[in-house]
RNA sequence: GGAGGAGUGCCCGAGUGGUUAAAGGGGACGGACUGUAAAUCCGUUGGCUUAGCCUACGUUGGUUCGAAUCCAACCUCCUCCA
Protein backbone atom coordinates (compact mmCIF):
# COMPACT_ATOMS: atom_id res chain seq x y z
CA UNK A 1 0.00 0.00 0.00
CA UNK A 2 2.88 2.33 0.55
CA UNK A 3 4.10 2.32 -3.30
CA UNK A 4 2.76 5.72 -3.91
CA UNK A 5 5.00 8.00 -6.26
CA UNK A 6 2.76 11.07 -5.47
CA UNK A 7 3.90 13.41 -2.51
CA UNK A 8 0.26 13.40 -1.64
CA UNK A 9 -1.09 9.66 -1.59
CA UNK A 10 2.89 8.83 0.18
CA UNK A 11 1.96 11.64 2.71
CA UNK A 12 -0.82 10.30 3.51
CA UNK A 13 -0.74 6.89 3.37
CA UNK A 14 2.23 6.95 5.76
CA UNK A 15 0.69 9.06 8.21
CA UNK A 16 -2.48 6.79 8.20
CA UNK A 17 -5.04 8.25 6.57
CA UNK A 18 -5.99 6.31 3.95
CA UNK A 19 -8.87 3.76 4.13
CA UNK A 20 -10.01 2.89 0.65
CA UNK A 21 -9.08 4.63 -2.81
CA UNK A 22 -11.25 4.05 -5.78
CA UNK A 23 -8.19 4.04 -8.21
CA UNK A 24 -4.67 3.89 -6.41
CA UNK A 25 -2.65 3.88 -9.58
CA UNK A 26 -4.83 6.12 -11.26
CA UNK A 27 -5.24 8.60 -8.74
CA UNK A 28 -1.35 8.49 -7.77
CA UNK A 29 -0.75 8.91 -12.01
CA UNK A 30 -2.75 11.74 -11.46
CA UNK A 31 -1.67 13.51 -8.42
CA UNK A 32 2.35 13.00 -9.92
CA UNK A 33 0.98 14.76 -13.28
CA UNK A 34 -0.98 17.72 -12.71
CA UNK A 35 -2.13 20.02 -9.65
CA UNK A 36 -5.49 17.97 -8.58
CA UNK A 37 -8.28 19.67 -7.01
CA UNK A 38 -10.06 17.76 -4.61
CA UNK A 39 -13.01 18.31 -2.20
CA UNK A 40 -14.46 17.69 1.32
CA UNK A 41 -18.01 18.61 2.01
CA UNK A 42 -19.18 19.53 5.59
CA UNK A 43 -22.55 19.30 6.76
CA UNK A 44 -23.82 21.76 8.56
CA UNK A 45 -25.56 20.03 11.62
CA UNK A 46 -23.54 21.99 14.61
CA UNK A 47 -22.07 25.66 14.75
CA UNK A 48 -18.59 24.08 14.90
CA UNK A 49 -17.05 20.94 13.55
CA UNK A 50 -15.41 18.61 16.50
CA UNK A 51 -12.42 16.94 16.94
CA UNK A 52 -14.11 14.17 14.73
CA UNK A 53 -13.86 16.27 11.88
CA UNK A 54 -10.59 17.71 12.12
CA UNK A 55 -9.17 14.50 10.29
CA UNK A 56 -11.00 15.51 7.16
CA UNK A 57 -9.48 19.14 7.37
CA UNK A 58 -5.95 17.41 8.19
CA UNK A 59 -6.74 15.61 4.41
CA UNK A 60 -7.20 19.06 2.68
CA UNK A 61 -4.16 20.56 4.62
CA UNK A 62 -1.91 17.94 3.16
CA UNK A 63 -3.18 18.72 -0.22
CA UNK A 64 -2.45 22.14 -0.19
CA UNK A 65 0.98 21.56 1.78
CA UNK A 66 1.44 18.69 -1.35
CA UNK A 67 1.31 21.32 -3.99
CA UNK A 68 -2.39 20.57 -5.02
CA UNK A 69 -5.78 22.83 -4.65
CA UNK A 70 -8.48 21.87 -1.80
CA UNK A 71 -12.18 22.65 -1.83
CA UNK A 72 -14.03 23.06 1.39
CA UNK A 73 -17.41 22.25 0.50
CA UNK A 74 -19.97 24.06 2.91
CA UNK A 75 -23.58 21.60 2.96
CA UNK A 76 -25.72 24.65 2.87
CA UNK A 77 -27.73 22.74 0.21
CA UNK A 78 -27.63 19.15 1.31
CA UNK A 79 -28.09 19.94 4.98
CA UNK A 80 -31.84 20.88 3.83
CA UNK A 81 -32.21 16.80 3.16
CA UNK A 82 -29.68 15.27 6.21
CA UNK A 83 -27.30 12.64 4.92
CA UNK A 84 -28.87 9.20 6.75
CA UNK A 85 -25.67 7.11 5.82
CA UNK A 86 -25.29 4.76 9.08
CA UNK A 87 -27.62 6.38 11.00
CA UNK A 88 -30.62 4.87 12.43
CA UNK A 89 -33.52 7.15 11.92
CA UNK A 90 -33.99 10.76 10.66
CA UNK A 91 -32.44 13.54 12.17
CA UNK A 92 -34.71 16.80 12.65
CA UNK A 93 -34.94 19.08 10.00
CA UNK A 94 -32.67 22.38 10.45
CA UNK A 95 -34.29 25.57 9.24
CA UNK A 96 -32.52 27.64 6.77
CA UNK A 97 -31.95 30.16 9.49
CA UNK A 98 -29.93 27.29 11.65
CA UNK A 99 -28.52 25.78 8.31
CA UNK A 100 -26.75 29.69 7.88
CA UNK A 101 -25.91 29.73 11.04
CA UNK A 102 -24.28 26.51 11.72
CA UNK A 103 -22.27 27.42 8.52
CA UNK A 104 -20.54 30.47 9.74
CA UNK A 105 -19.43 29.09 12.78
CA UNK A 106 -17.94 26.26 11.08
CA UNK A 107 -16.01 28.53 8.70
CA UNK A 108 -14.30 29.98 10.98
CA UNK A 109 -11.45 27.29 11.90
CA UNK A 110 -11.06 26.77 7.94
CA UNK A 111 -8.38 29.70 7.99
CA UNK A 112 -5.98 28.56 10.47
CA UNK A 113 -5.42 25.31 8.44
CA UNK A 114 -5.46 26.77 5.07
CA UNK A 115 -4.73 29.19 2.45
CA UNK A 116 -7.67 31.05 0.68
CA UNK A 117 -7.41 32.96 -2.33
CA UNK A 118 -7.57 32.97 -6.26
CA UNK A 119 -4.26 31.48 -6.99
CA UNK A 120 -4.04 27.77 -8.58
CA UNK A 121 -3.22 26.38 -5.43
CA UNK A 122 -5.25 28.60 -3.13
CA UNK A 123 -7.93 26.93 -1.12
CA UNK A 124 -11.54 27.65 -2.38
CA UNK A 125 -14.71 27.36 -0.09
CA UNK A 126 -18.00 27.15 -1.67
CA UNK A 127 -21.34 26.76 -0.90
CA UNK A 128 -23.43 23.33 -2.75
CA UNK A 129 -26.60 25.97 -1.46
CA UNK A 130 -25.84 28.10 -4.66
CA UNK A 131 -26.58 25.12 -7.23
CA UNK A 132 -28.68 22.91 -5.08
CA UNK A 133 -31.75 25.63 -4.08
CA UNK A 134 -32.64 26.92 -7.35
CA UNK A 135 -32.67 23.68 -8.94
CA UNK A 136 -35.73 22.65 -11.06
CA UNK A 137 -37.01 19.41 -9.91
CA UNK A 138 -38.67 17.81 -13.20
CA UNK A 139 -35.04 19.15 -15.11
CA UNK A 140 -33.08 17.60 -12.60
CA UNK A 141 -35.37 14.42 -12.76
CA UNK A 142 -34.65 13.87 -16.16
CA UNK A 143 -30.87 15.43 -16.21
CA UNK A 144 -29.84 13.61 -13.21
CA UNK A 145 -32.43 11.33 -11.74
CA UNK A 146 -32.08 9.21 -15.20
CA UNK A 147 -28.84 8.22 -14.57
CA UNK A 148 -29.53 6.36 -10.75
CA UNK A 149 -30.96 2.92 -10.27
CA UNK A 150 -32.98 2.55 -6.91
CA UNK A 151 -31.79 -1.29 -6.71
CA UNK A 152 -28.60 0.00 -6.58
CA UNK A 153 -28.75 2.40 -4.27
CA UNK A 154 -30.39 0.21 -2.07
CA UNK A 155 -27.80 -1.81 -1.98
CA UNK A 156 -25.37 0.48 0.00
CA UNK A 157 -24.04 -0.51 3.29
CA UNK A 158 -25.15 3.05 4.04
CA UNK A 159 -28.83 2.44 3.92
CA UNK A 160 -28.78 -1.63 4.08
CA UNK A 161 -28.93 -1.35 8.11
CA UNK A 162 -31.88 0.95 8.12
CA UNK A 163 -33.80 -0.84 5.40
CA UNK A 164 -32.80 -4.32 7.04
CA UNK A 165 -34.17 -3.11 10.70
CA UNK A 166 -37.41 -1.73 9.07
CA UNK A 167 -36.66 1.67 10.25
CA UNK A 168 -38.25 4.08 7.53
CA UNK A 169 -36.10 6.11 5.11
CA UNK A 170 -38.10 8.62 3.57
CA UNK A 171 -38.03 9.65 0.43
CA UNK A 172 -36.27 13.24 1.33
CA UNK A 173 -33.14 11.57 2.93
CA UNK A 174 -33.02 9.14 0.18
CA UNK A 175 -32.39 11.60 -1.79
CA UNK A 176 -29.25 13.12 -0.63
CA UNK A 177 -26.73 10.66 -2.33
CA UNK A 178 -28.37 12.05 -5.37
CA UNK A 179 -27.39 15.33 -4.33
CA UNK A 180 -24.15 14.67 -3.27
CA UNK A 181 -23.08 13.02 -6.14
CA UNK A 182 -24.45 15.84 -7.94
CA UNK A 183 -22.30 18.14 -5.93
CA UNK A 184 -19.29 16.32 -7.20
CA UNK A 185 -19.89 16.64 -10.96
CA UNK A 186 -20.77 20.46 -10.33
CA UNK A 187 -17.61 21.05 -8.86
CA UNK A 188 -15.91 19.55 -11.51
CA UNK A 189 -17.38 21.76 -13.81
CA UNK A 190 -16.93 24.71 -11.54
CA UNK A 191 -13.45 23.89 -10.56
CA UNK A 192 -11.80 20.99 -12.23
CA UNK A 193 -12.73 18.97 -8.88
CA UNK A 194 -11.67 15.24 -9.50
CA UNK A 195 -11.19 14.11 -6.60
CA UNK A 196 -13.70 14.14 -3.15
CA UNK A 197 -12.24 12.90 0.04
CA UNK A 198 -14.58 11.94 3.30
CA UNK A 199 -14.76 9.87 6.64
CA UNK A 200 -15.19 5.65 5.43
CA UNK A 201 -18.84 6.29 5.79
CA UNK A 202 -19.27 8.72 3.13
CA UNK A 203 -17.66 5.74 0.72
CA UNK A 204 -20.83 5.07 -1.09
CA UNK A 205 -22.17 8.59 -1.98
CA UNK A 206 -18.77 9.70 -3.06
CA UNK A 207 -18.59 6.53 -5.44
CA UNK A 208 -22.37 7.26 -6.08
CA UNK A 209 -20.55 10.62 -7.74
CA UNK A 210 -18.00 8.99 -9.79
CA UNK A 211 -21.24 7.01 -10.96
CA UNK A 212 -22.59 10.01 -12.56
CA UNK A 213 -19.32 11.42 -13.54
CA UNK A 214 -18.90 9.47 -15.93
CA UNK A 215 -22.83 9.08 -17.09
CA UNK A 216 -23.00 12.52 -17.42
CA UNK A 217 -19.73 13.85 -18.27
CA UNK A 218 -17.64 11.04 -19.43
CA UNK A 219 -15.12 11.97 -16.46
CA UNK A 220 -12.64 10.69 -14.04
CA UNK A 221 -13.33 10.62 -10.55
CA UNK A 222 -11.43 9.53 -7.68
CA UNK A 223 -12.68 9.00 -4.21
CA UNK A 224 -10.34 8.39 -0.88
CA UNK A 225 -11.98 7.87 2.51
CA UNK A 226 -9.91 8.18 5.52
CA UNK A 227 -10.57 5.24 8.73
CA UNK A 228 -12.78 6.44 11.04
CA UNK A 229 -11.35 6.62 13.85
CA UNK A 230 -11.62 5.39 17.72
CA UNK A 231 -9.55 6.14 20.33
CA UNK A 232 -7.55 2.47 21.49
CA UNK A 233 -10.33 1.44 24.00
CA UNK A 234 -12.86 1.82 21.47
CA UNK A 235 -14.66 5.14 22.21
CA UNK A 236 -15.65 7.69 19.28
CA UNK A 237 -13.32 10.39 18.86
CA UNK A 238 -14.52 13.58 20.63
CA UNK A 239 -16.02 13.11 23.53
CA UNK A 240 -14.62 14.05 27.07
CA UNK A 241 -15.28 15.59 30.25
CA UNK A 242 -17.78 18.34 29.27
CA UNK A 243 -19.26 16.46 26.23
CA UNK A 244 -18.20 17.14 22.66
CA UNK A 245 -14.41 18.75 21.94
CA UNK A 246 -15.95 21.29 19.47
CA UNK A 247 -13.21 22.99 17.20
CA UNK A 248 -14.62 26.88 17.80
CA UNK A 249 -13.04 28.25 21.07
CA UNK A 250 -16.23 29.86 22.68
CA UNK A 251 -17.77 26.69 22.86
CA UNK A 252 -14.19 24.29 23.63
CA UNK A 253 -11.29 26.65 24.93
CA UNK A 254 -7.62 26.39 23.98
CA UNK A 255 -6.70 25.19 27.46
CA UNK A 256 -9.37 22.25 27.30
CA UNK A 257 -8.62 21.23 23.97
CA UNK A 258 -5.18 20.66 24.92
CA UNK A 259 -6.11 19.13 28.30
CA UNK A 260 -8.21 16.47 25.56
CA UNK A 261 -5.14 16.13 23.82
CA UNK A 262 -3.18 15.84 26.96
CA UNK A 263 -5.04 13.38 28.13
CA UNK A 264 -4.74 11.07 25.29
CA UNK A 265 -4.43 7.22 25.73
CA UNK A 266 -0.83 5.91 25.04
CA UNK A 267 -1.64 3.27 22.81
CA UNK A 268 -2.97 6.25 20.52
CA UNK A 269 0.05 8.73 20.45
CA UNK A 270 1.53 7.64 17.58
CA UNK A 271 -1.41 7.46 15.36
CA UNK A 272 -2.57 10.86 16.67
CA UNK A 273 0.76 12.63 16.12
CA UNK A 274 0.70 11.23 12.40
CA UNK A 275 -2.77 12.51 11.97
CA UNK A 276 -3.50 15.49 14.10
CA UNK A 277 0.00 17.17 13.56
CA UNK A 278 2.33 17.95 11.06
CA UNK A 279 5.71 16.81 12.58
CA UNK A 280 8.01 14.87 10.23
CA UNK A 281 7.37 11.38 10.69
CA UNK A 282 11.11 10.63 11.94
CA UNK A 283 10.34 13.21 14.90
CA UNK A 284 7.04 11.59 15.59
CA UNK A 285 8.99 7.97 15.51
CA UNK A 286 11.50 9.03 17.75
CA UNK A 287 8.84 10.74 20.42
CA UNK A 288 6.77 7.54 20.05
CA UNK A 289 9.60 5.23 20.98
CA UNK A 290 9.56 7.05 24.40
CA UNK A 291 8.23 4.96 26.99
CA UNK A 292 6.54 4.29 30.60
CA UNK A 293 6.02 7.79 32.23
CA UNK A 294 8.38 9.83 29.43
CA UNK A 295 5.71 9.09 27.01
CA UNK A 296 3.73 11.92 28.85
CA UNK A 297 6.22 14.53 27.50
CA UNK A 298 5.22 13.03 24.07
CA UNK A 299 1.59 13.46 25.21
CA UNK A 300 2.65 17.29 25.93
CA UNK A 301 3.75 18.18 22.45
CA UNK A 302 0.67 16.36 20.79
CA UNK A 303 -1.13 18.48 22.56
CA UNK A 304 0.66 21.90 22.26
CA UNK A 305 1.42 21.08 18.11
CA UNK A 306 -2.71 19.98 17.86
CA UNK A 307 -3.58 23.45 19.79
CA UNK A 308 -1.18 25.63 18.08
CA UNK A 309 -2.56 24.47 14.57
CA UNK A 310 -5.90 25.74 15.61
CA UNK A 311 -5.61 28.27 17.89
CA UNK A 312 -2.06 29.32 17.39
CA UNK A 313 1.20 28.78 18.69
CA UNK A 314 1.26 31.26 21.24
CA UNK A 315 -2.46 30.20 22.91
CA UNK A 316 -1.28 26.83 22.29
CA UNK A 317 1.73 27.44 24.40
CA UNK A 318 -0.12 29.63 27.16
CA UNK A 319 -2.31 26.19 27.56
CA UNK A 320 0.63 24.09 27.89
CA UNK A 321 2.08 26.86 30.72
CA UNK A 322 -1.33 26.71 32.47
CA UNK A 323 -1.55 23.13 32.68
CA UNK A 324 2.30 22.94 33.72
CA UNK A 325 1.82 24.71 36.26
CA UNK A 326 -1.42 23.59 37.95
CA UNK A 327 -0.24 19.65 37.63
CA UNK A 328 3.26 20.07 38.16
CA UNK A 329 4.34 22.51 40.39
CA UNK A 330 0.44 22.56 41.85
CA UNK A 331 0.27 26.08 41.86
CA UNK A 332 -1.40 28.43 40.65
CA UNK A 333 -2.96 31.75 41.02
CA UNK A 334 -1.90 32.91 37.20
CA UNK A 335 -4.18 31.41 34.68
CA UNK A 336 -7.00 30.39 36.90
CA UNK A 337 -10.33 31.16 35.52
CA UNK A 338 -12.07 33.46 38.22
CA UNK A 339 -15.58 34.29 38.13
CA UNK A 340 -16.87 37.21 40.78
CA UNK A 341 -19.63 37.24 43.18
CA UNK A 342 -21.19 40.32 44.97
CA UNK A 343 -19.97 40.59 48.12
CA UNK A 344 -23.24 42.18 49.43
CA UNK A 345 -24.47 40.34 52.32
CA UNK A 346 -21.36 38.29 52.37
CA UNK A 347 -21.86 36.57 55.76
CA UNK A 348 -24.93 34.94 54.24
CA UNK A 349 -22.67 33.02 51.75
CA UNK A 350 -22.39 29.21 52.07
CA UNK A 351 -20.60 26.82 50.51
CA UNK A 352 -22.67 25.71 47.86
CA UNK A 353 -23.22 29.29 46.83
CA UNK A 354 -19.78 30.42 47.10
CA UNK A 355 -19.27 26.66 44.54
CA UNK A 356 -22.26 27.29 42.35
CA UNK A 357 -20.98 30.72 40.78
CA UNK A 358 -18.18 28.91 38.95
CA UNK A 359 -20.66 26.96 36.88
CA UNK A 360 -18.82 23.85 36.73
CA UNK A 361 -21.80 22.22 37.64
CA UNK A 362 -24.85 21.72 35.75
CA UNK A 363 -27.31 22.06 38.32
CA UNK A 364 -27.96 22.51 42.47
CA UNK A 365 -28.57 18.67 42.42
CA UNK A 366 -25.54 18.04 40.88
CA UNK A 367 -23.36 20.14 42.90
CA UNK A 368 -25.09 19.18 46.10
CA UNK A 369 -24.34 15.01 45.45
CA UNK A 370 -20.64 16.07 44.67
CA UNK A 371 -20.53 17.97 47.92
CA UNK A 372 -21.96 14.80 49.91
CA UNK A 373 -19.06 12.78 47.49
CA UNK A 374 -16.30 14.73 49.09
CA UNK A 375 -15.65 15.93 45.80
CA UNK A 376 -15.24 19.84 46.62
CA UNK A 377 -12.10 21.53 47.96
CA UNK A 378 -12.64 25.02 49.06
CA UNK A 379 -9.29 26.75 49.76
CA UNK A 380 -8.03 23.76 49.94
CA UNK A 381 -10.42 22.08 52.44
CA UNK A 382 -12.81 19.20 51.19
CA UNK A 383 -16.34 20.63 52.41
CA UNK A 384 -19.31 17.84 52.53
CA UNK A 385 -21.98 20.14 53.82
CA UNK A 386 -23.22 22.87 51.45
CA UNK A 387 -24.47 24.61 53.93
CA UNK A 388 -20.79 25.57 55.12
CA UNK A 389 -20.71 28.92 56.16
CA UNK A 390 -17.66 30.80 54.23
CA UNK A 391 -17.44 34.39 56.36
CA UNK A 392 -15.63 36.71 53.70
CA UNK A 393 -12.37 36.91 56.27
CA UNK A 394 -12.04 33.39 55.00
CA UNK A 395 -11.05 34.55 51.31
CA UNK A 396 -7.30 33.90 50.37
CA UNK A 397 -4.98 36.35 50.77
CA UNK A 398 -2.90 35.11 47.77
CA UNK A 399 -5.83 35.21 45.69
CA UNK A 400 -8.08 37.55 47.14
CA UNK A 401 -11.09 34.81 46.29
CA UNK A 402 -12.00 31.76 47.10
CA UNK A 403 -10.19 28.35 45.38
CA UNK A 404 -13.12 25.90 44.84
CA UNK A 405 -11.35 23.18 43.26
CA UNK A 406 -13.65 20.48 41.56
CA UNK A 407 -12.47 16.81 41.09
CA UNK A 408 -8.92 16.79 40.81
CA UNK A 409 -8.93 18.96 37.85
CA UNK A 410 -11.06 21.72 37.64
CA UNK A 411 -10.39 24.81 40.18
CA UNK A 412 -11.95 28.11 39.85
CA UNK A 413 -11.46 31.33 42.07
CA UNK A 414 -14.09 32.92 43.17
CA UNK A 415 -13.68 36.66 44.01
CA UNK A 416 -16.10 38.95 45.98
CA UNK A 417 -16.63 42.23 44.37
C1' G B 1 -58.60 1.97 3.35
C1' G B 2 -58.49 -2.86 6.78
C1' A B 3 -55.91 -5.99 10.66
C1' G B 4 -51.98 -6.31 14.12
C1' G B 5 -47.51 -4.35 16.80
C1' A B 6 -44.53 -0.43 18.94
C1' G B 7 -43.34 4.66 21.28
C1' U B 8 -39.93 4.48 28.85
C1' G B 9 -34.71 8.68 31.79
C1' C B 10 -28.31 11.04 27.71
C1' C B 11 -28.58 6.01 24.83
C1' C B 12 -30.09 0.79 24.87
C1' G B 13 -33.65 -1.72 27.58
C1' A B 14 -36.92 -4.06 31.85
C1' G B 15 -41.44 -2.99 34.00
C1' U B 16 -48.23 -4.20 32.62
C1' G B 17 -52.77 -0.74 38.88
C1' G B 18 -49.77 0.73 44.74
C1' U B 19 -42.77 0.41 49.15
C1' U B 20 -41.48 3.06 40.96
C1' A B 21 -37.70 9.01 40.26
C1' A B 22 -38.86 3.82 37.53
C1' A B 23 -34.48 -3.01 37.37
C1' G B 24 -30.15 -3.97 34.24
C1' G B 25 -26.41 -2.34 30.84
C1' G B 26 -23.75 1.55 28.24
C1' G B 27 -22.10 6.43 28.56
C1' A B 28 -20.91 10.40 31.83
C1' C B 29 -19.21 12.45 36.49
C1' G B 30 -16.71 11.74 41.50
C1' G B 31 -13.32 8.53 44.43
C1' A B 32 -9.22 4.62 45.02
C1' C B 33 -4.85 2.85 42.27
C1' U B 34 -1.45 5.43 38.62
C1' G B 35 1.73 8.70 34.86
C1' U B 36 -3.50 14.55 34.14
C1' A B 37 -3.02 7.31 30.46
C1' A B 38 -5.27 2.38 30.02
C1' A B 39 -7.28 -1.69 32.82
C1' U B 40 -9.61 -2.69 37.52
C1' C B 41 -12.54 -1.61 41.90
C1' C B 42 -16.12 1.68 44.70
C1' G B 43 -19.83 5.59 44.54
C1' U B 44 -23.21 8.90 41.92
C1' U B 45 -26.34 9.72 37.71
C1' G B 46 -34.54 14.41 36.87
C1' G B 47 -35.12 19.34 39.19
C1' C B 48 -35.89 22.68 43.39
C1' U B 49 -36.35 27.32 48.19
C1' U B 50 -34.30 19.08 49.88
C1' A B 51 -36.89 16.07 57.22
C1' G B 52 -40.29 18.39 52.09
C1' C B 53 -42.01 19.71 47.30
C1' C B 54 -42.35 19.67 41.86
C1' U B 55 -41.89 17.47 37.08
C1' A B 56 -41.39 12.73 34.35
C1' C B 57 -42.62 6.78 30.96
C1' G B 58 -45.36 9.72 22.46
C1' U B 59 -49.76 13.82 23.01
C1' U B 60 -54.52 15.07 25.17
C1' G B 61 -58.46 13.69 28.07
C1' G B 62 -60.85 9.86 31.27
C1' U B 63 -61.52 5.61 35.04
C1' U B 64 -59.48 4.97 40.13
C1' C B 65 -58.17 6.42 46.93
C1' G B 66 -53.89 5.55 43.63
C1' A B 67 -51.67 4.72 36.60
C1' A B 68 -45.57 4.20 33.03
C1' U B 69 -49.14 0.30 33.87
C1' C B 70 -56.62 0.31 32.57
C1' C B 71 -59.98 3.19 28.82
C1' A B 72 -60.74 6.86 24.61
C1' A B 73 -59.04 10.02 20.89
C1' C B 74 -54.93 11.84 18.40
C1' C B 75 -49.61 11.82 16.59
C1' U B 76 -45.32 8.96 14.83
C1' C B 77 -43.06 4.39 13.29
C1' C B 78 -43.20 -0.94 11.86
C1' U B 79 -45.60 -5.53 9.80
C1' C B 80 -49.32 -7.97 6.99
C1' C B 81 -53.68 -7.42 3.77
C1' A B 82 -56.35 -4.25 -0.16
Amino acid sequence: MSGFKSDFLRTLSERGFIHQISDESGLDTLFQKEIVTGYIGFDPTASSLHVGGLIQIMMLHWMQQTGHRPVALMGGGTGMVGDPSFKDEARQLMTPETIENNIAGIKRCFSQYLTFGDGPKDAIMVNNADWLRDLNYLEFLRDVGRHFSVNRMLSFDSVKQRLDREQSLSFLEFNYMILQAYDFVELHQRFDVKLQMGGSDQWGNIVNGIDLGHRMLDAQFYALTSPLLTTASGAKMGKSMSGAVWLNADLVSPYDFWQYWRNTEDADVERFLKLYTTLPLNEIARLSALGGTEINETKKILATEVTALLHGRKAAEEAKQAAEAFFEKGATTESLPTVDLLKADWEKRSAQVIAFATGLFSSKSEMRRKFAEGAIRINGEIIKDPDTKLPYSEIESETGAFRVQFGKKRIVLVRPV
